[in-house]
DNA sequence: AAAAAATAACGCATACATGCTCTAACTCGT
DNA sequence: ACGAGTTAGAGCATGTATGCGTTATTTTTT
């Protein structure tokens, strides 16, 4: 089975998530708690350690109200 | 654990997906090769069975020429 | 109508996303 | 420096995304 994990693209989409909570002044046990998902998971993803499915990210951008297009937009190069 | 599937949400972007795919004249099997995705899973993603990564998304986003945001916007409310 | 192409629908094996719990390491304000 | 809050890290269990076949069904072409 072929890996299609994209490690920039998962770090620059971490960088953008935590970017848009701490607009919202928001501590990822904020996010995790009124997104009903585990704390664990927010930190994994902004750290870009894992490959996130698109209904984690739904949740998360509606909790952040945001749509999830503008979730994917503004990503940042990190390396 | 919590299912956070949001089976309205994965079926517009199954939509979107076949129109996509489709603008571009391709065939589900075009896409699977030019992607190096599986058939079947190109299948079960514009059926809406699965949930995708986004990693998946953003290679399939990648095939089609357009952005992993544009993949998201005019999602179609199928119901 | 028949053939061909495309899509759907199976089942199975493997990798990994997610939740949970605990501990460690930061980052503040006092 | 201390303590409180926040984030990181690790390990485990479970569900599921993905790939790979194969067969059925649908759609398109001739």
């Amino acid at each position: 089975m072929i890996n299609i994990r994209d490690i920039v693209f998962l770090n620059q989409l971490g960088q953008r998530l935590k970017q848009l909570r701490k607009e919202q002044g928001m501590s990822q046990e904020d996010l995790a708690y009124k997104a009903d998902l585990s704390l664990s998971q927010i930190g994994r993803i902004e750290r870009g350690e894992i490959n996130p499915t698109v209904c984690t990210m739904k949740v998360i951008a509606d909790t952040l109200e945001i749509s999830v297009s503008s979730m994917f937009e503004n990503l940042i190069d990190t390396d």
